[in-house]
DNA sequence: CACAAAAATGAATACGTAACCATTTTCTTT
DNA sequence: AAAGAAAATGGTTACGTATTCATTTTTGTG
């Protein structure tokens, strides 16, 4: 392993200069420059970052617990922000978290020190927030946010839950379940704020055999579906707690051999870039802006941790539906 | 910041015990590893991993050079070889490749020291495989290869092609076209070579019209499906250079208002999680085994990386075709 | 109980870098 | 040409850990 005290040797100069001709060229002489530059390339050095580390107390790398990529809200999240933090010259150490793994992930983070943490593996009432804040490292959740939050970036989940009703309701529905997430987490709690607010506001029976809060496994998403098939008065559209869910709905219809949108309409919430695809068409309910949540959020992680500006950071974007394929009106039916 | 000579003086004993504390508990006197705990506990120790990465000149992480997740292949794989290397221990720092970035993205690696590289951004041709082998960093490529490679992980390519063409011809089509990606790249460029064997063999027209090897942009292919579209001759199948392609050609052929597979049958290559979804149902090309490519390649890095084995990894997993709902046979419809 | 062997602990050092302070060299001004 | 200022460079140290070697304490044996 090469280091910067073999440079200087070879270069015939001491340490402290290799380290100025990497960190503040100005300050040498450019025949030295010179020297040195040709010694680094000559050994073929490279810097250890972990050294630097060590005395800069700052690691140039971010921590992301992100959910499982099945999850397509996840592949964009992803996507913007390991490019972005790249970008900003950050590295990004990525761990897709289940609910077991959560504190072994903490801990990881901890111990090498990262920048920053961006998160969407936060429940509303999460022991771990506490832990987090008094690291005093900077962190953000995108997403979901925990009760006491005081960074984070998400939709208007209520809004959104809201605006998925009414968009069955102008359509001509009136049996509208709803397959949603668990309510420990903000999210889906929130989304199931709204749908419980529109039902009620439009007169609608919110019977809790409507009604599914699963744990977003594939057999849970089944078996609620399953449920709602084999009801006497079976709902004509279903409002999926997200996308992903949204996703998985539609597979277990065509499994069940029912049409989309012609035997059950179903809507999604946030818009994920593959709901645009032509054979998936996904009507949905997203940001009014075209930028990501993951994106925003590891924005403004980036200026708090170059920045170190410390008053609150709570964005909420509104939403809107997206109409595509998968929900269509009784009306023009009747 | 609390380090390990912070508890040593808060439980009376020795930097020294600490560090056995926790590298080799079964070398400490059980009081006073218990005294040691309780500080760790207190003062909320984490050890700093950059520090040991120093002086044990190992670090625990591994560099992912993927390439973009809106490309499936990628989702999948970067899916299993986080997960996977987590289990082990190992963090890993993931980096969407594009070309402009891609030394950018090796010297990171290199300057983190990370213990080993897993990539799939490897031109047939790439002078940076030089470059890597001399840095003396494990690494092995999963789905594409360098022509000198002596680690890596694919499916028989050849094959794959050649078996996509063979599933179009016994559905009675004759005209099938190429959309595939830069021949720059082994994976399409064998794929490829296997389309143009079948062709061969079965005596077909493959007339250079048919074949777009496109730089896999949404734009290139787009513009790859308008000309096939137009001409005289249309071609009734598609292979796809890859699921990724299928999928965008797919969705182009929406957008041109053409019915799959009623008007157009497309194939795909690498069976992705998301072909099985039921709104797309994408026939396509895949390992017989059920094991991920990223997910072999990071299994034997880790083996390389723990039990310094050097002995050459080339693994070719057989592929076949997995039916679905994007070819239909031209037969039946006579 | 003595003494050797084994177990437990501690002191000093190295890892590779940046930062701080000291020293040398160069430039400027009179 | 001399003195002072500025620029360039070097020596030493700290960062937080594991390791090596030395020392102390405990255990086992006759």
């Amino acid at each position: 392993m090469v280091s910067s005290k073999d440079v200087a040797k070879h270069a015939g100069v001491s340490q402290t200069t290799v380290s100025r001709v990497l960190n503040t060229p100005e300050l040498v002489k450019k025949p030295t420059l010179e020297k040195v530059m040709k010694a680094i390339d000559e050994l073929n050095y490279m810097p250890n970052l972990h050294a630097r580390s060590l005395v800069q107390n700052k690691t140039g790398s971010i921590a992301l617990l992100s959910g499982p990529l099945h999850n397509p809200f996840f592949v964009d999240s992803t996507t913007e922000i390991v490019n972005y933090a790249n970008d900003k010259g950050y590295r990004v150490s990525v761990q897709f978290v289940n609910d077991e793994k959560l504190s072994e992930a903490y801990a990881t983070a901890f111990e090498h020190k990262v920048d920053g943490i961006i998160l969407s593996c936060m429940l509303l009432d999460d022991p771990i927030f506490e832990k987090l804040k008094r690291m005093n490292i900077p962190f953000i959740t995108y997403n979901r946010k925990h009760k006491n939050n005081e960074y984070f970036v998400e939709i208007d989940n209520v809004q959104a839950g809201y605006l998925a009703v009414k968009h069955m309701v102008e359509l001509g529905h009136t049996n509208i379940a709803w397959v949603g997430g668990p309510l420990s987490v903000s999210t889906f709690h929130n989304r199931y704020v709204g749908y419980k607010k529109a039902m009620e506001e439009y007169g609608l029976d919110v019977s809790e055999k409507y009604i599914f809060n699963t744990d977003t496994s594939k057999q849970d998403i089944a078996l609620a579906f399953e449920q709602l098939k084999n009801l006497e008065n079976r709902p004509t559209a279903i409002c999926g707690g997200s996308d992903s869910l949204a996703l998985f709905l539609m597979d277990e219809a065509f499994q069940h051999g029912l049409s989309i949108p012609n035997d059950l309409s179903i809507i999604g919430i946030d818009n994920v870039d593959m709901s645009k695809h032509g054979s998936i068409q996904l009507t949905t309910v997203g940001s009014i802006s075209e930028e990501n949540l993951g994106f925003l959020a590891i924005q403004e992680l980036i200026e708090m941790i170059e920045n170190k500006k410390n008053s609150c950071i709570q964005i909420t974007e509104s939403v809107k539906v997206f109409k595509r394929n998968t929900t269509r009106s009784l009306k023009t039916n009747l």
